[in-house]
DNA sequence: GCCGTTTTCGGCCCGACTGTTTTCAGTCG
């Protein structure tokens, strides 16, 4: 049993007892363990009961129930409320505006079982009948189920809603009341997926920002509004949630809206133990304000350096904070050549020559050139013979633009059984070899685990490319064993990449902390398709930093010579 | 259900906005 399926089902035992009115604070103890151990990155299925139990926020009781669940399926309080609630009850919380509270309500009043019955009480006009529910309720949920499909839709990718996000601040910048505007939320925090967008805005005058705000054309539906704080539905479907605060208080709003949540409790938590109250307005000790124009000096205030935005996650990083232990994290900066691009040779857009003059002015000393092998036929793949005449249209680029490397290099195919799609005595004359899947990316998890670790064995590979074929546009990761793939990667040196590519962000940001942990190198690259594609790197940055990685994490932030002799 | 630099019992993060109320509960982030 993976983490995350572990995770799904704390989370839905949550979800039950909430609606059977449990104690908030057990609920809670369920959320907390769920998120723990979907970001931890070890499986806990292999953990014994003692390990368990050092994991924060896992006691003796839910260390007990945790390895019943992954000996047996199950455990006892899951049991007793699986036959106490109806499942499609707990469906009923995703919808706006129904929580534990109106749901059970629902259920005790109407019967309600599920979104099916939801409909026809609807329908009948049942709803109003119960206290608490009027007739807006009634709209809101009637639009909800009739939009359910969409509004199942998914969160924007990072490099998407950055787009809706600079239109929103250049718009807002317009308005003089704004002295400064950020987004704060996930997307400060650069997760590779965003569901909505957490505006801040530092403001004296808070009344003209929202009216101003209020008039953004983008804008489809307002979701609510409010003296400092207003929600949108904008026309691509993004949400936008505005809050105006004053300049003292900049600095905690900016702490308070970056998140995540659980970073945000811990923080209060702390300020808490020393006797202090953490609000989005500063942090107080009694009437006094301690902190709060500045992220840095709340941190400082709680005995904290500042903490990276990226880390923000409560996965370690409040406790390597206070012991001076935070990562000096990968910037865009530090990476001096680029592993993974593609030509005109194949599926690129534009010559070797152009590609070398824009990497150059990304700021890179070297590029390596790789291409497509044969088996990608859809791109024109090459064979030994084209990839010849590659090397000496690479040798002549090289002399006629100065100030940065060219490598020969390849993107050769993983094929089915794990060999290579070039044969290895023209490996061998290649400066750096990325090997990737790109065919039969559903095989079992077995096939592929075996299929990755024989690439890695072969000695010229490098690096394997987007290791998990997953597509942020809705191809899902292929199954393979991580840890295992890691061992041998460690034991092979051989690289793991973190493609740059929006839709592929692969590895994810998890998988780069495991594989800092396993002691193996990571490569970001931008497997750039057209000159502009360098400009990529930026988000690949994006998520090692979420992976905590260091410049001594990743290959290619090392000047070539030391690439060379690694 | 977790946890301990006041505690092994008695706490547990915080506030804005909405809808439905006639002073506040529920939801949301």
């Amino acid at each position: 049993m993976q983490n995350h399926e572990i995770a799904k089902i704390l989370d839905e035992v949550a979800d039950m007892l909430e609606v059977s009115e449990d104690s908030f604070f057990r609920v809670r103890a369920y959320r907390n363990a769920a998120r723990i151990i979907r970001d931890h990155p070890l499986p806990i299925a292999q953990m014994d009961l003692k390990q368990m139990r050092e994991l924060p926020g896992i006691g003796a009781d839910m260390a007990g129930k945790l390895k019943s669940l992954v000996d047996t399926g199950d455990f006892d309080v899951r049991r007793q409320l699986a036959g106490k609630i109806p499942t499609g009850l707990i469906e009923l919380l995703r919808l706006p505006g129904l929580g534990p509270k109106r749901v059970r309500l629902l259920s005790e009043r109407l019967r309600i079982r599920d979104i099916d019955d939801l409909k026809k009480a609807l329908g009948a006009g049942a709803l109003r009948t119960v206290r608490g529910f009027g007739s807006r309720m009634e709209q809101q949920l009637a639009q909800a189920l009739i939009g359910e499909k969409h509004a199942a839709r998914a969160r924007l990718m990072y490099a998407e809603a950055a787009q809706s996000a600079r239109a929103l601040l250049d718009y807002l910048h317009r308005e003089a009341a704004v002295e400064h505007v950020e987004v704060a939320g996930s997307f400060r925090r650069r997760k590779e997926t965003v569901g909505d967008l957490d505006v801040l805005a530092l403001s004296a005058a808070p009344a003209a920002v929202m009216e101003h705000f209020l008039r953004f054309d983008a804008i489809k539906q307002v979701l609510g509004k409010g003296d400092t704080k207003s929600s949108v539905l904008l026309s691509g479907g993004l949400q936008v949630d505005l809050r105006v605060v004053a300049r003292e208080s900049y600095g905690a709003a900016m702490v308070y809206f970056t998140g995540s949540q659980a970073h945000g409790v811990h923080l209060r938590r702390i300020a808490q133990s020393r006797g202090m109250l953490l609000n989005e307005y500063g942090l107080f000790r009694g009437a006094e304000r301690v902190a709060g124009a500045s992220e840095e000096e709340v941190y400082r205030a709680l005995g904290l350096p500042l903490i990276a935005p990226e880390l923000r996650e409560d996965r370690g990083e409040i406790e390597a904070a206070a012991a001076g232990r935070l990562p000096r994290l990968l910037a865009r900066e530090d990476l001096r050549g680029d592993l993974h691009s593609h030509s005109t040779y194949t599926d690129g857009r534009a010559s070797i020559e152009q590609m070398a003059v824009r990497a150059r002015e990304a700021g890179l000393d070297y590029l390596a050139v790789t291409d497509h092998s044969r088996r990608v036929a859809m791109a024109h793949g090459l064979d030994p013979l084209r990839l010849r005449d590659q090397w000496r249209e690479i040798e002549a680029v090289a002399k006629r633009v100065e100030g940065i490397a060219l490598l020969r290099g390849i993107e050769v195919d993983i094929l089915d059984d794990g060999s290579l799609d070039l044969p290895d005595d023209v490996l061998a004359e290649l400066d750096w070899v990325v090997a990737s899947v790109h065919y039969k990316l559903s095989q079992s998890a077995k096939e592929m685990t075996r299929r990755m670790i024989a690439a890695m064995r072969n000695p010229h590979v490098d690096v394997i490319g987007h290791p998990s074929g997953r597509l942020l546009t809705g191809r899902e990761p292929s199954e393979f064993d991580l840890d295992e793939v890691l061992h041998v990667a460690c034991e092979e040196g051989c690289a793991l990449e973190v493609n740059s590519q929006p839709e592929r962000l692969d590895l994810t940001d998890s998988a780069c902390l495991k594989a800092k942990h396993a002691g193996v190198k990571l490569v970001v690259s931008s497997d750039a398709h057209h000159p502009r594609d360098f400009a990529l790197l930026e988000y690949g940055v994006n998520q090692a930093r979420r992976g905590w990685l260091e410049p001594a994490d990743v290959l290619n932030t090392r000047p070539l010579a030391q690439l060379r002799q690694r």
